[in-house]
RNA sequence: GGGAGCAUAGCUCAGUUGGGAGAGCAUCUGCCUUACAAGCAGGGGGUCACAGGUUCGAGCCCUGUUGUUCCCACCA
């Protein structure tokens, strides 16, 4: 025995992840005797450090894959990183900020210089980080979005789709980050309400007086204006309808017309319309054929078309647009007005709608076989509730942005030829024009959406297109565990292209778990400042009672909120496990420890934990394959502290401390298996700390981790003597009351008379009520009288209690308190025969239900009887 | 505008085929009992948001109300 006194996983942990990685267990390949077991790990950005999420995410799949391992499954944890484009390009350009330089200064093959060497540092950093944790992923199959294999993936699926028709380029209105120089897709908008103003102005009607006056948030579009459109149904502007208008400032005569698009009720009813900078407005001026006049460029700033206002920023020119107006006589009045403004999810610049040419992924047809994928329950939500979040979103999608004005990230792979212009859309850069057989060419300047690259992720890393034996193995993968705000960048998109390019969907469990968020209810943010690194709790509590504290109680979809206190509540929890073990393991010194306990002689105790061990089993396991986690490990948690540490161990002790060489031999070979069993069953949440003692079994062999997870075994119901050892329960328990209520301190000798038809049950559990809770010597009676001295007593079924505690039997407080069980038991029965003249109760209850209240009755009128007895007896 | 979640002990939360309300923390009482005071033995504390309904029986199912959090849409 040399496990430490204390508990401190410093000195193991490290040196434990270690040997796993050297001995090769996280490994996995082909096995066509195993069935196998894949999750592929979300990519973290390789701008990040752990933080508490990941923490969360990849505690849940390490329990998974671990569990599934041990019980036999070739399990495959597929991890890497994400080059994550938008995120890392903002922070280098940060980065080379602070240097005084910036992008164009240092050109592209500059800056993708600095994203790789970015790479190489933070990329392996975070791999470290997830190593801290205990994550058991098959780093020999580290990938990473933009390595080799993944951009063969990007470019076969590029193509195709464009070959098919689902790829195509286009000007349309697309969110642009004036910020990041880019345009983004629809999911990469946040709104959020922000105040602002109303402002409205006055358009004349051309050769008259008449104005119309339009409501707008944004007037320096009004440079773009096309149009002012009002609903044709409306009285007000009807005989405007087809009249022409001369725009503000910019004198250009612009038509009035009619279209359903807008709501009589809001503004004004009548909405100047500005093509380039509203995806409304487009859509009007589509169908009304309207001119689209884009006025600013792609950094925020006023262009030609915006005449005397080129050079200005939006805002600048927002303000003198309205101060010209207001000096025109144009400005009606402006009111207060809080809109949703977008912004940049990276960033958090304000988006603008603008058009642009990009490319775009053509979603309908996509969208539909994703949709009966999760409709036909291939692929299943849990909680089942985001499959309605996840089918909104891909009935309504809309086509999707994968163009990107940025340099990290997967460059287009189309080309134009240098001679007619003509686009070539090809894994390598063409020979020849198909068009005039012109032999040069250039790349498109644009990179893929980063999110392009993780729609393959499941199968790219496992070496799609090629048609490998790991492909054909490992996918589909089984479960994907994420959280609920990556469903739509990420999930809808793995599915789609799964079925697309795989043609099988490319997992069939989707796993969303919630965010971790402070003691008081917060997200965890870098402006709250509430963010707690967990690798700092790593090195304070280690790495098994952070993943404890992630796991222990989770439900799915929900967000849980970290503490202190929980997570010293848990280390408390490991600490318990450990001394338990310390007690198990320096009672096996000198020991002949039997690993078969079937050639142990065993007691009534040793089958009522073995019995409870083997339901805590199936309990683990079917929450586990449920995916329950949170519960697995509360019934384990209860298990662990309540019966095997409070009542077996304790139970044990006698024994263990007695003479019996033989019986000392049984009780630890039941404890070390008991123990064997149990760490394993802990294994898949606190891997460290179970390897570590496991290790200091006697007998056990090898490592924990790629040990056998326990099998239910029906046979051991041992229904008997789980009933008998739950009544000795009851008896220590009742001694233990007894002593508390009357003041007895609880190192108090006493005798205990015992009435009861069942003597052989008590006088077989003598040692244990000696041991336990000081009973000198448990003396059978047949009725009360024969005891002769003033006793406390506890009425059981079966079984009646009286303890003579002489001068500290206080009258009143005895009558007081058998007055009490008096009423308790009363209650009962009065309860019970309630239910028992319910007419409908007795007709449609199940007869089980029926038998206990009637058994119910029953018993506690014996009781009720009883303590009658008793309080008679002591009025007198 | 549409949708979803949550509302259970002082706090944080469990509680699915509907059959007598649970845990941890906190609190109070008693214990340094030879694994563990990061502990042990006990106690108190809940009209399960509110109002109806279904049922012999509802924390759980249905309807509505209130409060709260979030997601989607983006009315200029």
């Amino acid at each position: 025995m040399d496990m430490s006194k204390t508990y401190s996983p410093k000195e193991f942990e490290q040196r434990i992840y270690e040997k796993w990685e050297q001995k090769g267990y996280f490994k996995a390949k082909p096995n066509k005797d195993k069935i196998p077991f894949t999750i592929v790990i979300p990519p973290p950005n390789i701008t990040g450090q752990l933080h508490m999420g990941h923490a969360l995410n990849n505690s849940i799949q390490d329990s998974i894959i671990r569990f599934k391992r041990m019980q036999g499954y070739e399990a495959l944890w597929l991890p890497g990183t994400d080059h994550a484009s938008i995120a890392t390009e903002v922070k280098i350009v940060d980065q080379m900020k602070e240097e005084g330089l910036t992008k164009e200064e240092v050109g592209r093959e500059g800056f993708l210089e600095r994203a790789w060497a970015w790479k190489e540092k933070y990329g392996g950093r975070i791999v470290e980080q997830l190593k801290r944790l205990g994550s058991s992923c098959d780093w020999s199959r580290l990938a990473f979005t933009m390595d080799e294999k993944c951009s063969k993936a990007v470019k076969e699926v590029f193509v195709n789709l464009y070959n098919k028709g689902l790829i195509y380029q286009g000007k349309r209105i697309i969110n642009w980050c004036h910020c990041c120089k880019t345009a983004l897709s629809d999911a990469e908008v946040e709104f959020e309400e922000e105040n602002s103003y109303f402002w409205h102005f006055r358009y004349f009607v051309k050769d008259c007086d008449r104005y119309l006056i339009i409501a707008t948030t944004r007037p320096e579009t009004l440079l773009g204006d096309t149009a002012v459109a009002v609903n044709p149904k409306d009285e007000r502007y009807k005989d405007l309808v087809g009249k022409t208008l001369i725009l503000p400032i910019v004198g250009r005569e612009i038509p009035v017309v009619a279209d359903e698009y807008v709501d009589m009720e809001f503004g004004t009813g009548a909405v100047k319309i500005t093509p380039a900078h509203d995806p409304n407005d487009f859509e009007v001026g589509l169908r009304h054929n309207l001119e689209v006049i884009r006025v600013m460029d792609d950094g925020g700033v006023m262009n030609a078309l915006a005449g005397k206002y080129e050079g200005m920023s939006r805002y600048e020119c927002r303000k003198a647009i309205v101060e010209d107006l207001k000096a025109s006589g144009n400005l009606e009045k402006i009111e207060p007005h809080a809109h949703n403004v977008g912004h940049c999810y990276r960033c958090h610049d304000t988006v603008e709608p603008i058009i642009s040419k990009q490319w775009f992924v053509k979603m309908d047809t996509l969208a539909k076989p994703a949709l009966s994928a999760v409709r036909k329950k291939s692929i299943k939500f849990t909680p089942n509730r985001f499959t309605k979040i996840y089918n909104n979103w891909m009935e309504n999608i809309k086509d999707w942005c994968i163009s990107r004005q940025l340099w990290w990230g997967h460059r287009i792979p189309a080309y134009y030829c240098d001679e007619c212009g003509e686009t070539v859309v090809s894994k390598e850069t063409p020979t020849a024009c198909p068009k005039c057989n012109c032999t040069h060419f250039k790349q498109d300047e644009d990179v893929l959406d980063t999110w392009f690259s993780s729609a393959l992720w499941p199968f790219s890393t496992l070496g799609f297109p090629d048609s490998t034996k790991d492909l054909k193995y490992f996918y589909p993968t089984d479960v994907l565990v994420t959280a609920y705000d990556i469903i739509f960048f990420w999930v809808a998109r793995m599915i789609f292209s799964g079925i697309e390019h795989m043609d099988r969907i490319p997992f069939k469990d989707v796993l969303i778990h919630g965010i971790v968020r402070d003691s008081q209810g917060r997200k965890m943010s870098k402006s709250l400042g509430n963010g707690i690194d967990p690798i700092e709790i790593i090195d304070e509590y280690g790495a098994d009672t952070l993943r404890y504290c992630l796991l222990n109680g989770i439900s799915a979809g929900s967000d849980i909120r970290y503490s202190p206190e929980k997570l010293e509540g848990c280390r408390n929890f490991i600490n318990k496990i450990w001394n338990a073990s310390r007690f198990v393991l320096l009672n096996c010194e000198g020991r002949k420890i039997k690993t078969d306990i079937s050639e142990c002689k065993l007691t009534a105790p040793d089958k009522w934990i073995i019995s409870k061990l083997n339901s805590v089993v199936k309990d683990v396991t079917l929450n586990m394959e449920k995916y329950e986690i949170g519960l697995a490990s509360a019934v384990l948690q209860d298990f662990v502290w309540s019966d095997f540490c409070d009542w077996y161990i304790e139970l044990c002790k006698p024994t263990l401390y007695g003479t019996d060489d033989a019986k000392k031999d049984d009780a630890i070979s039941v404890l070390c298996y008991v123990l064997t069993n149990m760490l394993k069953l802990l294994h898949p949440f606190i891997p460290f700390v179970t390897e570590e003692i496991y290790s200091h079994i006697p007998k056990t062999k090898g490592s924990i981790m790629v040990s056998d997870f326990p099998k239910f075994n029906s046979k051991l119901a041992y229904r008997k003597e789980r009933l008998a050892t739950e009544k000795i329960m009851d008896v220590i328990k009742s001694v233990r009351a007894i002593k508390l209520e009357t003041g007895a301190a609880p190192s108090t000798k006493v005798d205990m008379y015992v009435i009861t038809a069942n003597k052989k049950l008590i006088s077989d559990s003598a040692i244990y009520f000696n041991k336990l809770v000081n009973v000198n010597q448990v003396k059978f009676v047949e009725s009360k009288d024969e005891i002769g001295e003033k006793v406390v007593s506890k009425i059981l079924e079966g079984i009646e209690i009286y303890i003579p505690l002489g001068t500290l039997v206080d009258t009143e407080k005895e009558l007081a308190r058998l007055k009490g069980e008096l009423e308790k038991a009363e209650n009962e029965i009065k309860r019970a025969q309630g239910k028992l003249s319910n007419q409908g109760f007795v007709a449609k209850a199940p007869k089980a239900l029926i038998d206990g209240e009637k058994a119910k009755v029953e018993k506690f009128t014996e009781i009720r009887n009883k303590i009658l007895a008793s309080i008679k007896e002591f009025e007198n």
